[in-house]
DNA sequence: ACAAAAGTGTTACGAGTACACCCATGG
DNA sequence: CCATGGGTGTACTCGTAACACTTTTGT
């Protein structure tokens, strides 16, 4: 089966760059390509767009496919489409972003049987087509979105403590937070909730766990 | 001629919200469209990548063989693919946005004689497509990025005075600011320098021009 | 001299930052 | 009773907001 067009068209995908903060470690989630071009290096995971398809889908379906991962928060980021930055044909990519919490972590890699794995931003291997641009790209937007809205907060699992969202808030940032002025600003922002539960991991005072509130997923703050 | 793929290709596209500030009224640039679909009403500049072009090039090319501008501010907005926004096929556009100084408000329409003309963005027509969604989304930007960075300054021609700059956000903002504090600000960016010379326009006292530095083009502020 | 827009400083308020001690629990 | 992280309030600072009069020009 093949299509015919009048005039040329150029392929289209989607790119997904997948955060995830584990062991206070910012990490991105790669796969190991198995077909040429790149064979053998590591690549974001992403794949062409359906014909009937939006988007979203596409991103939401590749993601699944490769990695397993479903129903987390995923932003379109920027979209490129330089030529010859895939040496088959035209290839326009519209690359999202995604944040992955931290119970959710365990991967199964698709059913091509490609290797999947976690590589901290700090240390990325060699990447292929134009992915570490791409990558860096969505670095700096996610930075920048911790500053003026509630992102951060799709890092966290369904119950959290808040000293771990500090200890990711210093982890993406870089920078130590003081921890009263922290608690004071996230809660603040009106989006989290006690759950009356505590956890008691050792051999010391346990915390409080919070929620995300119901309706506040993504906010801006100012 | 044509051309064949072995899996379905969509068709590629750029759009260009075009903006400026015309008689204190925001304003968007729109062309009538002279085949079907759609065939009559309103619609954003905009049209097919060629093969070999660049995102970035196509916008700019679009813009000039429909309008004539050249060598305005232009930045991506967002990239729309909807199965079936465009009834003939799959069409995924890049949106961008265009902000255009007071002083290149001249347009020359395409040579296939279409219609183009600014209209207030209170006051729209019924656009074709998904365009009055993309105008929305390109509004919601517009207006948050003048909070955050110096693009305001694109609308401003080479020369202009500090009062044009105010009028300016005060237009797009529709709030009033205080001189004084407004002045403190613009100047507190390091974006703008005097030019020595002055405006005589009427009766009464000349204000000082100024001009865009050099190198300062966009810059976050924050 | 008057009409019209240009230009200019000081005070007040609020948000954000700095900072140190007591609490609850398990071993 | 001790070790460990959890939890809490106040004082200061700096940036933003409020505010009104004098200057320059053309008629």
């Amino acid at each position: 089966m093949s299509y015919t067009y009048l005039h040329p068209h150029p392929a289209v995908t989607t790119d997904i760059i997948v955060f995830t903060v584990q062991d206070d470690v910012l990490k991105v989630l790669l796969i190991q390509r198995l077909a040429p071009p790149h064979e053998g290096s590591w690549a974001l995971p992403g794949g062409f767009v359906e014909i009937e398809e939006s988007l979203d889908a596409c991103a939401l379906r590749e993601l699944h496919e490769e990695t397993g991962l479903e129903g987390i928060y995923l932003e379109q980021l920027y979209t490129f489409g330089e030529p010859g930055r895939d040496p088959r044909e035209r290839v326009i990519s519209i690359a999202y972003f995604a944040l992955v919490p931290s119970d959710k972590l365990v991967l199964q890699p698709g059913s091509d049987a490609s290797a999947v794995a976690w590589y901290p931003i700090s240390a990325l291997p060699e990447l292929a087509f134009d992915h570490e641009k791409i990558t860096n790209i969505a670095c700096q937007r996610l930075t920048d979105k911790m500053e003026y809205s509630t992102i951060g907060l799709m890092f966290m699992s369904s119950e959290f403590t808040l000293s771990q969202v500090q200890s990711l808030y210093e982890v993406i940032s870089g920078k130590p937070r003081d921890k009263r002025n922290f608690r004071k600003w996230l809660l603040s922002l009106d989006a989290i909730e006690e759950t009356g539960r505590k956890k008691a991991e050792g051999a010391y005072r346990p915390a409080k766990l919070y929620r995300l509130k119901e309706s506040k997923i993504v906010s801006n703050i100012r």
